[in-house]
DNA sequence: TGTAAATGAATGATTTTGATTGATTTTTGA
DNA sequence: TCAAAAATCAATCAAAATCATTCATTTACA
């Protein structure tokens, strides 16, 4: 039996059942033992499967790539001088949109003001507002599994149906050409929507966003006023030009 | 069997079953106590799972010490059993709303169709669903606090854009003459506008909901197959007059 | 035919396993 | 409530299984 033909087979074993034993690897190609290791140890290197002890597995996704839990620990404290600066800007009576994501998600404990009420398409938003007992609404939609997001048709439909004082909405790139931008399609279309829906936008981005630009546009600058963490002077003349910004000090 | 079988095995039946006793473990995987014993160390360290006495337990589970190994698992048990029979009639393919609630939500774990899509309105529900990789659409509207689920306005609007070709309700109380109920009339509305956007449709309650009724009106008994776990033959000959009734044998 | 690659057997090292021990925790029953 | 009994536990150890490595032999192919 020749090389390839048992690696594929090997490998096709495996999608079916998820682990195989050595041994029956041994029996189902007819080859020793030591073949069969070799053809393991080959296709661990070539990431096709992960040796285990006795046998060999799927290497099942990494869980997580970049959760929210990962994400978390990075920029967090810029985030959060951003978040609880963004805070203030509620005032009492408002109706608010805040957008999913970790730096919108700080904001909350921030909160001060009164009879405020809340719209989200935030998930994870959820225990930090009810927590506060902040009368809460969420949009409808599909679950993004990666960042629990609501996105997609259902949560345009739901957006419709609101408007809003304020909106506070997370970026992943602010430039001065290309607007504010963020990597999933149908995201952007959510958070575009919101800000249309909104008197007045916010958005917030730390410093590791300002002069990125990623896919999908949300925005030209001039929709929102910007809440970051650091700038230097020729930078914040230009986005100064275009719109409003507002620098957190550390 | 392999250590990855093992684990993967051990980690399944404890999702099934939220805990699962060392003997248990011993006689599905036919290995000593001393290796589960080795399985259960080395998946807690990999903050899988809790060790409790007498075997294991689900981590986010509360704080529960072995009692909940005999009394817990006995109180949920019918609620459980009545779940894991109407995950039965999830199909390959189907779409799927499942309301909120415990009994509901018990359904999810036992759900082996493949290529599904769920709806539903209750966000306790979607960490267990997305555990699970199916693709989750969540209804909008307000958030009540005390159930996590979604009510009202948003809730029916976003229902609207649906249609199912199952979908799964808890209630809480089944009575002759007054139907389904439910204390929560904003409840009440949204397991009534499911109901209708079903082609087919089942109730869950266990028997201390039966001959009950509360203050809201969700359907006639007619509208939706009964699942529950125990009902005397005179009781059930009254409601099989008027509906399909399925009950679950202990 | 000659050469390089692939194979299989043998070696000793490493890992996993199941049984046993005595310690600890929980349950039982007075 | 308490103490004895039962169940469960962690730790240890030897046997079994699996491992990486080496080397002689076979195979593939120019």
């Amino acid at each position: 039996m020749l090389t390839e033909e048992r690696h594929r087979l090997i490998l096709d074993l495996l999608a079916e059942k998820k682990v195989v034993k050595l041994q029956e690897l041994v029996e189902a190609t007819s080859s020793s033992e030591s073949t069969i290791r070799r053809d393991l140890s080959q296709l661990e290197k070539e990431k096709k499967l992960r040796r285990v002890h006795g046998g060999a597995a799927l290497l099942h996704q990494k869980r997580e790539e970049l959760s929210v839990l990962e994400k978390s620990t990075k920029n967090m404290e810029e985030k959060r001088l951003i978040a609880q600066y963004a805070a203030q800007f509620v005032q009492d009576g408002d109706c608010i949109y805040i957008d999913a994501g970790t730096t919108t998600l700080e904001m909350i404990p921030h909160i001060h003001a009164k009879d405020i009420v809340v719209v989200t398409n935030g998930v994870t938003h959820l225990e930090a507002l009810l927590e506060k007992d902040i009368p809460t609404y969420l949009l409808g939609g599909l679950i993004k599994k990666k960042t629990k997001a609501l996105i997609g048709r259902g949560a345009l439909h739901s957006l419709e149906h609101y408007s809003f004082d304020k909106c506070f909405i997370g970026v992943n790139g602010i430039h001065h050409d290309f607007g504010y931008t963020t990597p999933d399609p149908e995201e952007a279309m959510v958070k575009s929507l919101a800000l249309k829906l909104s008197r007045q936008a916010y958005v917030l981005a730390d410093h590791s966003k300002m002069n990125e630009s990623t896919f999908a546009k949300i925005a030209d600058l001039e929709a929102a006023t910007i809440i970051t963490d650091e700038l230097d002077d020729e930078l914040l003349a230009l986005y100064e030009a275009k719109t409003a910004i507002e620098v957190v000090k550390k």
